[in-house]
DNA sequence: ATAGGCACCTGGTGGC
DNA sequence: TGCCACCAGGTGCCTA
């Protein structure tokens, strides 16, 4: 599920008990996930300290100690369960090793964090950290969706001319990277915007409009998913899998939640993925 | 240069 | 209960 909301909250979930602290040793199950792991990444990661967890779209970013930058990607199907004992704060039994456990950190702290993935469409790479923005996944990337360069006139020059649909446009992480199928479904919901509509031939101002719909959107997600992480007991220390209200994702057939609006939610297919709007109030 | 489709995987669900 | 088709929150790569 992770869209970047999710990765956020997870990133702040693992902070408390990774920041600061040492990896004692770390168990890797597998050759790879979606590609091969980098070279020798137990021995590269065991007695690094994380300096730092920091996020860049989807991707969770740790700094270690040793001057490398450890990069995590959770594809689709990806989850980092917390358990052990640190600080005597946080304790969940996550019971015996689960099938796609495919990476264990187990930190000085007696912290345990698993990463689990059943697709491995996941990804974790090494660099150096001075080269995390020349990185191969990260160096394609647009602008974060919530920082100071996604602006009004970034997103009309990135529309204009465009034939592609909206949907895709917005989907498209050289333009806006961190939108996933979910929050662009509910970005265009709140613009009032249809998906199909060619993201070249929207009116300047409801482009404009966007930038702040986008931002709340993913701000309201994660505030969501913020809350979700005050009681881990009932998270069975799963980061990123919390309840949501989406307003059309997930809704098809059911009524438009627009004020006075009488539509329902349909659902179409653009470009092979599942597309939710109301066909009366999104134009 | 850019857009569309495929590929990479496993698991859950619903129909017959 | 079994089998099968279809669906899933991502994205790099190949082809036109």
């Amino acid at each position: 599920m992770p869209e970047l909301p999710e990765v956020e909250t997870v990133r702040r979930g693992l902070a408390p008990v990774m920041e600061g602290q040492v990896i004692a040793q770390a168990d890797v199950n597998r050759p790879d996930l979606r590609w091969p792991f980098p070279e020798r990444m137990a021995d590269r990661l065991t007695g690094q300290r994380i300096e730092q967890l920091r996020r860049r779209s989807k991707y969770i970013l740790a700094d270690l100690s040793s001057g490398e930058t450890l990069l995590i990607h959770l594809g689709m199907s990806g989850r980092m369960l917390i358990s052990g004992d640190p600080l005597g704060v946080f304790v969940h039994d996550h019971p015996a090793p689960e099938k796609h456990d495919h990476v264990v950190f187990h930190m000085e702290n007696g912290a345990r964090i698993t990463f689990n993935d059943p697709r491995r469409f996941g990804a974790m790479d090494l660099m150096e950290t001075a080269t995390t923005d020349h990185h191969k996944l990260i160096s394609v990337l647009g602008p974060e969706p919530l920082g100071n360069d996604f602006h009004e006139s970034h997103l009309i020059a990135a529309f204009k001319g465009k034939m592609t649909p909206v949907k895709s446009a917005l989907l498209d992480q050289k333009i806006v990277a961190g939108l996933g199928n979910i929050y662009v479904c509910e970005a265009l919901f709140r613009a009032g915007i249809s998906p199909r509509r060619k993201a070249g031939r929207i009116a300047q101002p409801r482009v404009a409009a966007l930038v702040p719909i986008i931002r709340q959107v993913l701000q309201d997600a994660i505030e969501a998913g913020g809350s979700s992480l005050r009681d881990f007991r009932q998270a069975d220390g799963e980061l990123g899998y919390f309840q949501h209200s989406f307003d059309v994702y997930g809704r098809e057939g059911e009524p438009c939640r627009t004020a006075g609006c009488p539509g329902t939610v349909s659902r179409i297919v653009q470009s092979g993925r599942s597309s939710f709007f109301c066909a009366q109030c999104q134009r």
